[in-house]
DNA sequence: ACACTTCCGACACTTTTTGTCGGAATGGAG
DNA sequence: CTCCATTCCGACAAAAAGTGTCGGAAGTGT
């Protein structure tokens, strides 16, 4: 505990980040508290000749006084990033861009500037392009999603992380916007879309906001109102996402594919259970799965190469809108 | 260039990660080349100190010498790691665990650690717990994964960052096993599965072998044969992993909506073109989209909620499947 | 103007770091 | 086996750094 060096590192890591600062009695208490006997003016000194070395300034003893990382200060990582990792950030960057709220994305900004930093500074060869390495490419349909302002979601972090009440204006699907005071309970993402699990002012009934949605947002100092027994995992699968069909969590799912689909999902199966059965020129796949509304919308996708055979209640919503589809297409000509 | 602890800063950043390991030579080396002039003995000084705060060992003078960090050893990062930044990495992890592979993010379990660490040290409350605040539902049928020995995603990245050949022994689907001398080119990720796409031997045909159905891998010392003009987005574009269609890239989508797919197409909309008209008891969304396979599994997937009124191509398409489906489903019976 | 905070220079003192030298242990090559 | 190259480590005196204390200057808010 009296190595300066260590002291030094101890102290960087205790500055903040831009916009908050840290004044030196603080970092001297805090020091203390880890330790470290040391008088306040060893630590002006140390924190003037780290400035010279890293990316922190104070702003003099004007203003609010205190010393911070500078807003874009690079990443020093012990151990280093090796180039593996930083190959799959981009990797990660890439196939998230299109599936993950952008301002869930700034947040990690810091990580993956690094891991383009490391990337380059590997030049092996003259002009390694990476982003002509690496592609990836989605299963779904691209959408694209609503911004939700930077300041709302670290908000709703913060209110989240603390568990105290927002104040809120928000504008309901198809109605006038309002003001609620919200107990945050929650967060879920939903394809590219963000929802506050919450309770508004002390009504127990759990309800849905989505982010993009609030117009104004600010935190309070009240605590939140807490329900006793909430599980956000449970909440979900109770179906309040769509998520799972309530007669029948579970179902035994038979289906007829043809060769195509059988090679692939012998490679990706549906679960651990799945059997596939050869016949003269089909296939029959047997597995228990989740009965949820992406298992539909998934064999619906195949369109005529799967046919569920069971179960009945499922191949029923099947043959229904097999009608529907015949009705639309081919009865209206 | 003078100062004790940006060089000790400095030495741990080149100190490599558990498998490999650095002489203390070998660093002296590198260090005087970063302007540090300093003598061997003080290095050797260092480093055990260093060995006392940080998670760094060497192996005696037996076995091969040389100093390393653990491997298992914490991310340190300066500057430290934000909350709501842990809170982006958990919330990333949740949502990749389901598309990417897992080797991938294998990598990446530094930085999960180190955050779930940053959200346990808040322990503002008593027992917050954020596995129950945070959620991701996923839009896809969640599918398992075939795993890719880390060995062999090491060696491919390796591989592909020096541009050297690989020797593979592959079992190709549908046929049997046998060796290959692969030319790296790229690494395309769809849906879970990791494809290297390359050239074998002298040939110059671009060929596509997934990561899991290799058997064996290892380097070799010869540079790979590279094609002139290759790129791999362009490779994609044309249609190598059945993308876009070949004919029209893009299209005029018509469809006939309700109010329900109506609002929730009104905030992610398809395109930044998209319109959507209002009429007696439905809705016509128009938008010029790219004309995908995934754009034809996302409009069946919706059934009979969402009808194809142009381009007529594509009409024809949903009619045939209609026809094919109620044949399947209602002939049957 | 006052109390309070901050920052900074100067001084003498203490502690650490530094280079050099030599001894001991390990592993590979002949 | 011996030789050589490599490593690690202890000791010692000189050099360099870090240290606490003091007092002055400058900004902020009441």
């Amino acid at each position: 505990m009296k190595d300066a060096c260590f002291r030094k590192l101890q102290t960087l890591r205790l500055l903040p980040k831009a916009p908050a600062r840290k004044s030196v009695s603080q970092l001297h208490d805090e020091l203390n508290h880890q330790g470290f006997e040391i008088d306040r003016r060893s630590l002006q000194r140390d924190l003037k000749s780290l400035a010279n070395l890293f990316e922190i300034t104070n702003d003099g003893n004007k203003d609010i006084p205190g010393w911070y990382w500078k807003k874009d200060a690079d990443k020093l990582e012990l151990p280093e990033m090796e180039p593996a990792v930083a190959l799959s950030f981009r990797m990660m960057k890439l196939f998230l861009d299109k599936f993950m709220p952008p301002s869930t994305m700034r947040e990690l900004d810091g990580y993956f500037d690094r891991s383009e930093q490391v990337l380059h500074s590997l030049k092996h060869n003259h002009l390694n392009d990476w982003s002509n390495k690496i592609s990836v490419i989605p299963r779904n349909q691209p959408l694209l999603s609503p911004q939700v302002p930077d300041e709302h979601l670290s908000l709703i972090y913060e209110a989240l992380l603390s568990e105290v009440q927002l104040k809120a204006h928000y504008q309901p699907r198809g109605s006038e916007p309002r003001d609620y005071t919200i107990n945050p309970l929650g967060l879920v993402i939903r394809d590219q879309l963000m929802y506050l699990v919450c309770t508004v002012w002390q009504d127990k009934t759990v309800k849905q906001f989505a982010l993009h949605r609030f117009q104004t947002l600010e935190l309070t100092d009240e605590r939140l109102i807490a329900l006793e027994d909430f599980d956000l995992k449970q909440y979900i699968e109770q179906g309040h996402f769509e998520y799972i069909k309530d007669a029948e969590p579970m179902i035994s799912l038979k289906i007829k594919i043809n060769a195509w689909l059988q090679q692939h999902l012998n490679e990706s199966p549906l679960n651990e259970d799945q059997t596939i059965e050869a016949h003269d020129n089909h296939f029959i796949l047997k597995a228990t799965v989740k009965n949820t509304h992406q298992l539909r919308w998934w064999l619906l996708g195949f369109g005529a190469q799967v046919e569920v055979i069971a179960p009945q209640s499922l191949r029923q919503e099947f043959t229904e809108t097999a009608q529907q589809l015949h009705t639309q297409y081919c009865t209206n000509e």
